[in-house]
DNA sequence: GCAAGGTC
């Protein structure tokens, strides 16, 4: 027999192709200069003794699009594009990659699909098969299920061949031809439509896309929720001790008070009782839990935060890493590790390092715990992890910090948790009660290599006996004013992003660079607003003091951004802020007024969308009646949209060219 | 010139 597998990407197909050959393939180039051939002997329980052919794409080869007759911008009208003809085609860029597999499935009998084990990557399954019958229309057609490129997890796949799941390439079917149709005509629609208004919206593409909307949409609505913000001032009082050279800080139970009255009064009696007495005194063992697998979602995250990059670079940094074989597929939803994997092995790969190499060796000589296990698995790819060791020499000083990042993730998630003990003491002063908790670290176990956690509330606190009674060494009344949530960070964006559903881990950072591109948002270095030229939306300084008043209330809930875990990412690239400019909160202030059931620029659309692609996968639907529903709901906002766009150019013309906000 | 999703 002859048989052809094709993956998702070249090295899955190199990867599956040295394990079933047992490193004994031949290689061959093809027309794509990222896509090879390689060539080798198998054993198949399904069809005996074969020779392999296995290739791969490069992620779709087919792309939907509208028909020549409705390329045009002006004619006919967008609204034709809900229910004008739409075709797969294969880009130019993509046809050697088909035709590479036609010609090689004519000399064969059986193709096997070795595409990533998720939604899209069943769909591009589909189109290999397309590619392969225009060379030979009798092949049969098998799937391999895989969620990693570990040998046995690899052999047992090639042992259980299964089927094409031909529900999810509808349910992909279904959400290529909705962004595509929704995308066209609102974008057309919005941008010839505004354009007569002038300024930026005379030159701008306003582009609408499922997820670029709502995505916008999350920004504008914290915009508003900082710029509508009262502070509001409020009253606390504060108990120290100092005590074998250690001072103890007892936060009120009350916390705080909106009205100083009471709390003066409150106050005074605690003063008047001059001595406090010790209520309770709790001991007891704690730990702080070691981190998860890394996700690409919280890799984003940490990112931002404290690598000083955007999204977009630390995924193509990742990226890059990837492609030398330093680190694992960037893209994954899976924070659990397969039982399978070796992990002590890839533990073993970092000890000729001279920075965690020493850390590496304690682990495998005892040391080593099981990486706990998250509640997300893709089912296509383990969590990102460390192949092989880079030498430092070998990386740039981005790509450096990014594999430091991942190796010491990894080296965390196989170390046990850091243990203390924690310390509640508690006072009555007075009538009222006050706290102090206190941390002792007895062993830091992985955040000696994970040096982005810090056990910042660890605080050791003098001894204090039930019932003893001390006079305070201070006694305070604090004065503070409540603050407004800070604007959007980057990684505030992507986790309500992925809170509902907007995007895929392999494109939410793209996502949030269109809105950029499109001058519906800009990113502003915290502390440095109100100096973004005329772009901006915001009024003057919006940014309210944030609180803690005086010298208390250090429970003031204005805590900003990344609280304890934010180890020095502070100085001149500091962390950046998403704020609307002028045409953005246009867009999204317009389609509000318009008041439709379903707002564009809201994320539900998108989200029941995405609860009707399950339903698509579960076969409690046909990708035929979600398309009808949901390009009805949006033809629906599309002609309303057109009835009412006065109300959309009032808006442009208030935020975009009036004094609004300034 | 427009979308979102893959991958390099």
């Amino acid at each position: 027999m002859r048989i052809l597998c094709v993956a998702e990407k070249n090295s899955i197909s190199k990867a599956v192709a040295s394990i079933l050959s047992g490193d004994t393939y031949q290689t061959r180039n093809t027309g794509n200069q990222y896509v090879k051939n390689y060539t080798f002997d198998f054993n198949f329980q399904q069809w005996g003794p074969s020779s392999v052919t296995m290739t791969a794409v490069s992620g779709h080869i087919t792309t939907l699009d509208v028909t020549a007759a409705n390329k045009h911008w002006e004619h006919p009208p967008p609204e034709t594009l809900f229910t004008c003809p739409v075709r797969f085609v294969t880009p130019e860029d993509k046809q050697s990659i088909a035709d590479n597999i036609a010609s090689q499935a004519r000399y064969c009998q059986a193709l096997c699909i070795w595409t990533d084990c998720d939604r899209e990557g069943e769909f591009i399954g589909s189109s290999i098969v397309d590619a392969a019958k225009k060379g030979n229309p009798r092949i049969q057609v098998k799937r391999a299920h895989f969620s990693n490129i570990e040998p046995a997890h690899i052999m047992q796949a090639v042992s259980r061949l299964g089927e094409l799941d031909y529900k999810q390439v509808a349910a992909v079917a279904a959400r290529m031809e909705l962004d595509l149709r929704t995308g066209y005509a609102f974008t057309r629609f919005l941008t010839l439509g505004l354009r007569p208004l002038g300024g930026p919206l005379s030159g701008n593409t306003i582009s609408y896309g499922s997820c670029q909307f709502p995505t916008l949409g999350f920004v504008v609505d914290r915009y508003f929720k900082v710029k509508s913000f009262v502070p509001e001032p409020f009253w606390s009082i504060k108990v120290s001790h100092t005590k074998d050279g250690i001072t103890a800080n007892f936060s009120w139970f009350r916390n705080r008070l909106f009205d100083r009255a009471s709390v003066i009064i409150l106050y005074e009696r605690c003063l008047a009782a001059k001595r406090a007495t010790v209520k309770k005194v709790q001991e007891k063992p704690t730990k702080k839990w070691k981190p998860l697998p890394l996700t690409t979602i919280e890799f984003q995250k940490v990112a931002t935060r404290l690598l000083q990059m955007t999204g977009q670079q630390a995924m193509s940094v990742a990226e890059n890493l990837y492609n030398k074989g330093f680190i694992s597929y960037p893209r994954t939803e899976t924070d659990r590790f397969d039982k399978g994997m070796d992990l002590q092995g890839l533990v073993r790969k970092q000890i000729p390092s001279d920075r965690w190499g020493r850390y590496a060796n304690d682990l495998l000589n005892g040391a080593f715990q099981r990486p706990r296990d998250g509640r997300h698995d893709d089912k296509a790819h383990p969590p990102i992890h460390p192949v092989t060791f880079a030498a430092p020499t070998v990386l740039n000083d981005q790509e450096r910090r990014v594999y430091e990042f991942v190796v010491r993730r990894f080296l965390a998630c196989c170390s046990d948790d850091a243990k203390g003990m924690a310390t509640d003491i508690e006072i009555e002063y007075g009538e009222e009660r006050f706290n102090a908790h206190g941390i002792i670290v007895l062993e830091r176990n992985y955040l000696d290599v994970y040096i982005y956690d810090k056990w910042s509330d660890s605080a050791e606190l003098p001894k204090f006996t039930i019932g003893e009674r001390f006079e305070p060494t201070e006694a305070l009344m604090t004065e503070g004013k409540t603050a407004a949530p800070g604007y959007l960070t980057e990684a505030d964006l992507i986790a309500l992003m992925d809170a509902n559903g907007i995007g895929t881990d392999a494109t939410m950072a793209e996502h949030i660079q269109k809105i950029q591109e499109r001058e519906y948002v800009c990113a502003v270095s915290r502390g440095n607003r109100g100096n973004r030229g005329n772009r901006g939306a915001n009024e003057g300084d919006g940014d309210a003091p944030a609180g803690r008043g005086g010298r208390g209330g250090r429970r003031g809930r204005g805590g900003r951004g990344g609280g304890a875990a934010d180890g020095g990412s502070r100085g001149s690239n500091s962390v950046k802020e998403f704020i609307p400019t002028r045409l953005g909160v246009a867009l999204i202030q317009g389609f509000d007024r318009m008041e439709f059931d379903n707002s564009l620029g809201k994320p539900f659309l998108r989200k029941e969308f995405e609860a009707k692609m399950k339903a698509i996968c579960e076969a409690r639907t046909t990708k035929d009646a979600v398309v009808r529903e949901t390009l009805r709901q949006y033809a629906d906002v599309f002609s309303i949209s057109q009835e009412r766009f006065s109300v959309l150019k009032t808006a442009c013309r208030e935020y975009v060219f009036d004094q609004h906000g300034v």
